[in-house]
DNA sequence: ATGGTCGATATTCGA
């Protein structure tokens, strides 16, 4: 009988503002293992304390203030801690353990990228494109291992992973340029992307919601952001995908839901 | 074409 494990993958938008969301997901999800970004929090404010009281014993965390920020946070142990500067200007995107079976969890968030759909006009967009090609780099190095690469992606790469493939065409997070990219990381370590091998790829599947639509529900204009991929040695090991959209509804939430990869040992 | 709303922080920036 082999057990299985669950390893969900929210960007919280502010983790000190929302520990309250964070202990109703835990009791209702139950995950051994949770990655965060945009904690929002300095290592030294981090709050631990709280996050161990729901039984996260084992956390890992990189922030800064304001901006961005990653965690992972576990009921097992965590060891072989890595944090590296994916951007080049050391800002805190992505942080990665291993778990005490070998397997190594990846945590990243990366850059949004402005608005302007163009290297050339805009930094933000060519900083997003550094940060995807320095993971494309180091794809095929990664998947040598059992490994999981979680995270914000902020780009949306399939044709339903979006409300309107035609009007998001221009539109950072569904340019050809960042599908493209997008594609080529995923391919360089054979990754799988978890939710699409569960969700066909007819199926309208997102992950965030505008705060600035007046009816998230109702206009349901989403986009599929964040994802869970896995390294070949984990492919036969994946037993469901999950999300969480009813959260999208609680009080103050996250425009992103968080996302569930159910595994086994 | 524009603006709409958040969170952290400071009265703006990033998303």
């Amino acid at each position: 009988m082999t057990h299985s494990l669950r390893i969900i993958s929210w960007n919280i938008n502010s983790l000190r503002l929302r520990l309250p969301l964070l202990e109703r997901l835990t009791h209702e999800a139950r995950p051994d293992i949770i990655c965060l970004q945009e904690t929002k929090v300095e290592d030294a404010l981090f709050p631990l304390d709280a996050v161990r009281a729901l039984g996260y014993e084992h956390c890992v965390f990189r922030g800064q203030k304001s901006y961005h920020g990653v965690a992972i946070a576990s009921r097992i142990p965590l060891s072989n801690v890595e944090i590296w500067d994916v951007v080049g200007d050391a800002s805190a995107r992505h942080i990665s353990a291993a778990l005490d079976n070998g397997i190594h969890v990846h945590n990243l968030y990366v850059p949004a990228g402005g608005d302007i759909p163009d290297p050339a006009l805009n930094p933000k967009f060519a900083e997003k494109l550094r940060c995807v090609q320095e993971m494309t780099r180091r794809a095929a190095t990664m998947t040598q291992q059992p490994s999981i690469l979680v995270g914000d992606f902020n780009i949306a790469p399939l044709e339903h992973d979006v409300w309107s493939h035609k009007q998001l065409s221009d539109v950072v997070s569904h340019t050809p340029i960042e599908i493209e990219h997008c594609h080529a990381w995923r391919e360089a370590g054979a990754w799988r992307d978890v939710a699409r091998h569960f969700v066909p790829h007819t199926e309208k599947l997102y992950s965030w919601w505008s705060y600035r639509a007046r009816d998230w529900k109702a206009s349901n204009r989403g986009r599929r952001l964040d994802h869970i991929w896995v390294s070949p040695h984990l492919y036969d090991a994946c037993i469901a995908y999950e999300s969480f959209p009813h959260m999208r509804d609680w009080e103050q939430p996250s425009d992103h839901i968080p996302i569930m990869l159910t595994f086994s040992l």
